[in-house]
DNA sequence: AGCAAGATCGGT
DNA sequence: CCGATCTTGCTG
């Protein structure tokens, strides 16, 4: 039989890993996620990095602070925050404690908008600091699936000077 | 206590 | 292109 097809559960050795690794090897990963009494199971399809204190669009880039606080955590803890009075948005955080670092989840099949995919999935400020090495209803899983993708630039940080040109954004094609 | 900005989205 | 809508962090 064919091993890399059954899905398996991601674990810290793959969070731990540097962001700009992190980021493009999720797509393709199927986010599981409990929603009512189903697990939605969705292909995630574009990701964007956010890379420590310097990162001028990253949000550790202002300091350690109680919203922030999840990013300087291990890889593998959640990072949700909630922006512009609506949308709340879902990251994955990635290498080690006290390097800040996150992949924000843009889209997974079907749905294209980070805003829209944590309203279909219900996540919300719960999931804050949440493990999805261990978590009963939210993991990512990989089958071995490898789709073709393109980078480019990542979108809405105009404001962080040289930082903003950065091709930190992944999108399967 | 008040304020300005924000890793968005949907409608005009 | 603009309004919705509210948390966060900074200033005073």
């Amino acid at each position: 039989m064919d091993k890399s097809s059954v899905p398996a559960r991601l674990d810290s050795r793959f969070y731990t890993q540097d962001v700009l690794e992190v980021a493009p090897g999720l797509l393709g990963k199927i986010l599981t996620c409990k929603v009512g009494k189903e697990y939605l199971r969705l292909r995630i399809t574009e990701t964007e990095a956010y890379r420590g204190t310097d990162d001028l669009a990253c949000h550790a880039s202002k300091g350690r602070t109680p919203r922030t606080d999840a990013m300087f955590r291990t890889g593998g803890t959640i990072y949700v925050y909630y922006i512009y009075g609506m949308y709340w948005m879902f990251n994955v955080v990635t290498s080690v404690e006290n390097d800040p670092q996150a992949v924000l989840v843009r889209g997974v099949e079907g749905i294209y908008g980070p805003g829209r995919l944590t309203r279909r999935l219900h996540i919300d400020k719960s999931f804050y600091g949440e493990d999805l090495s261990v978590s009963q209803r939210i993991l990512i899983e990989d089958d071995g699936y490898r789709p073709p993708y393109v980078s480019g630039k990542r979108i809405g940080v105009n404001y962080a000077g040289e930082w903003k040109d950065k091709p930190w954004r992944w999108t399967v094609l």
